[in-house]
RNA sequence: CGGAGUGUAGCGCAGCCUGGUAGCGCACCUGAUUUGGGAUCAGGGGGUCGCAGGUUCGAAUCCUGCCACUCCGACCA
C-alpha cells in the first residue's frame, strides 16, 4: 500500500475527550473514529489490526473443534421472554420495536437464539459435543461507556456456545475453550493469566476471566509468580484428547490468581513475597460453564444413550476483539506510538522514502516495494512528500514492526536502514539484503 | 444514575468576567526555497461561536431551558 493513495487521518495533538493512552493512540494513529458515546468507526489501519485479531481468534476456536455460524444483532423479544431474560437484563439492552410494533432488541449476547438453533436441530447425544460461535457486533447500552474501544456501548465480540450431554462433556468442552484462549493471547503478544470469576448474571458455577498485565488495567489483579513463566500449550495440542487438556488447565489453574472481587487474603499470604504479583488487569476474555440455564427453559434436549431426554449442559465463551485491541496498545506502547506485535501489526513492514522525488531514492523504494510485497509481506510504503521528521513520526506512531528507511545519502552507498520499532535498533544492510531479510528471493 | 466539567474552523486552544465586524497555533490549498527526526517565506480557503428561546439598538459574551461529549463514583465483555 502506498501512504499518498491511503487514508490514514493522524492527528499531532492529543484529543482532548481521550484519557487513556490506548484511546488517545488509537485517534491519533487514525485507527478509529467516535460517532457517539462508546460507538466507533473502524478507519482503514484500524480495520486491518481487527481483522487480524479476528483471523487468529478464528483459527484458535477452529482448532479447538468450534464452528462458525453468524447470527443476527436485530433479535427477537420473543426469545428472551422464554428464557426470562427480557424482564431481567435491564437498561443495558436497547429494546427496539419494528413497524409493526413488535418487540425486538439489539442483542448484547446470543445465548437464548444459538440454544434455538440447537434445539430445533439436535436430538440425539450422537450429535455431540457440539460447539457453535460467530464474531459478531454487540450492543450493551452501558450507563457509563469510556476509555475508547475498551468500554464501548457497540463492540464486537467472538461468543462460543458449547453443548454437551452432561457435566463431565460440558467439562470438556469448557476446558477446550480455556486452552484455546490461552493459545489465542500468546500469538497476539499477550500474557494472559486466567483468573476464577464471579459468574455474574449469566449464572453458572464454573468460569475463569482471562486478563493481561497493563500497568493502565481497569482492575486490580494478584496472582503467582509461577504464571509469567508457564508454558503455553503449542499449535500440536491435540484438543480431541480430554485428559491431556485437563492436564492443561489443571497446570493453569493450580498456582493462585483472582481477581480484586476474587480475592482471598488467606490464601495470598501464604505465597512468599517474592511470588506475588499485584498488579493491573484488563479483562479480554471471559469463559462461563451454566449446565442447563438455557436448555431447561427453551426445551434444548437431546436423547441420551439411555433412551431418555436430557437437557444439555452449556457454556458460553467470549473474547472482545475491539477491546482487545486497546488492551495489546495497553500493553505495548511507547511515548512514540504504539508498538505492535507482529502477529497483529496492520503492516508487516514501512519503507520510509527520505526524499521522494529523488531518482534513485525512489527507485530504491520501488525495488523494495515490488520485492517485499511479492515476498508476501504486506508493506505500507511512505510516498508522500512530507520531510523525515514527519515520516519518522508517522512511522512510530503507527508502530510497524519493522521500518526500512531509505535515503539519499545511504542510497548513493547501494545502503538501506533497517529499524526495530520495539527495540529502537537500527541496522544499516546493502540493499539486496535488506530485500533478503524479510523473506524476498534474492 | 449521583457529583464535576467542557462545547468557538478538521485538531488543540484564546476571546466571555467588563456586549460593539470571530482570533491564534497546527492541518489544508497556491507559489518559491528546502529535504536523515514533526522546515522557511509569501499568498489563500474554511466557522449559522452545540441548539432553542429571552434581554438589548446590538449577544460567542448576559439570562432561561434543552442537547451532546468528557472525567470521578456506583455498574459491566
Amino acid at each position: 500500500m502506498r501512504l499518498s493513495r491511503y487514508f490514514l487521518p493522524i492527528l499531532k495533538e492529543n484529543p482532548r475527550e481521550a484519557e487513556i493512552v490506548s484511546h488517545r493512540l488509537m485517534l491519533r494513529a487514525g485507527m478509529i473514529r467516535q460517532q457517539a458515546a462508546g460507538s466507533f468507526s473502524w478507519l482503514p489501519l484500524g480495520k486491518r489490526v481487527l481483522d487480524k485479531v479476528c483471523r487468529i481468534v478464528r483459527e484458535e476456536q477452529d482448532r479447538a473443534g468450534a464452528l462458525e455460524i453468524l447470527m443476527p444483532t436485530i433479535q427477537s423479544a420473543d426469545l428472551w421472554r422464554e428464557s426470562g431474560r427480557y424482564e431481567d437484563y435491564g437498561k443495558e439492552m436497547l429494546r427496539i420495536k419494528d413497524r409493526h410494533e413488535r418487540d425486538m432488541l439489539f442483542g448484547p449476547t446470543n445465548e437464548e437464539m444459538v440454544t434455538e438453533i440447537f434445539r430445533s436441530y439436535v436430538k440425539s447425544y450422537k450429535d455431540l459435543p457440539l460447539n457453535l460461535y460467530h464474531i459478531q457486533w454487540k450492543f450493551r447500552d452501558e450507563v457509563r461507556p469510556r476509555f475508547g474501544v475498551m468500554r464501548s456501548r457497540e463492540f464486537l465480540m467472538k461468543d462460543a456456545y458449547s453443548f454437551d450431554l452432561d457435566y463431565e462433556g460440558a467439562k470438556a468442552a469448557y476446558n477446550r475453550m480455556f486452552v484455546a484462549y490461552l493459545r489465542t493471547f500468546t500469538r497476539m503478544g499477550l500474557q494472559a493469566i486466567p483468573m476464577r470469576a464471579d459468574t455474574g448474571p449469566i449464572g453458572g458455577d464454573l468460569s475463569h476471566e482471562f486478563i493481561i498485565l497493563a500497568d493502565t488495567g481497569e482492575s486490580q489483579v494478584y496472582c503467582h509468580r509461577d504464571f509469567l513463566d508457564l508454558a503455553v500449550p503449542g499449535e500440536g495440542t491435540d484438543f480431541t484428547n480430554d485428559s491431556q487438556i485437563a492436564d492443561i488447565v489443571k497446570q493453569w489453574t493450580t498456582p493462585y490468581a483472582a481477581t480484586d472481587e476474587m480475592h482471598d487474603e488467606a490464601a495470598w499470604d501464604v505465597i512468599a513475597d517474592r511470588d506475588r504479583v499485584s498488579a493491573r488487569g484488563i479483562e479480554v476474555g471471559h469463559i462461563f460453564h451454566f449446565g442447563d440455564k438455557y436448555s431447561k427453559p427453551m426445551g434444548a434436549k437431546v436423547a441420551g444413550p439411555d433412551g431418555k431426554e436430557h437437557f444439555v449442559s452449556m457454556g458460553s465463551y467470549g473474547i472482545g476483539p475491539s477491546r482487545l485491541i486497546a488492551a495489546i496498545i495497553e500493553a505495548s506502547h511507547d511515548e512514540n506510538g504504539i508498538i505492535w506485535p507482529e502477529s497483529v501489526a496492520p503492516f508487516d513492514v514501512g519503507i520510509i522514502n527520505m526524499k521522494t522525488g529523488d531518482a534513485e531514492c525512489d527507485r530504491v523504494c520501488e525495488e523494495l516495494f515490488a520485492a517485499l510485497t511479492a515476498a508476501g509481506k504486506e508493506v505500507l510504503y511512505d510516498d508522500t512528500d512530507q520531510r523525515p521528521g514527519g515520516k519518522f513520526a508517522t512511522a512510530d506512531l503507527i508502530g510497524l514492526p519493522w521500518q526500512v528507511i531509505v535515503g539519499p545519502r545511504g542510497v548513493a552507498a547501494g545502503e538501506v536502514e533497517i529499524k526495530n520499532r520495539r527495540t529502537g535498533e537500527r541496522e544499516t544492510l546493502p540493499l539486496a539484503q535488506a530485500a533478503q531479510r524479510f523473506g524476498a528471493a534474492r
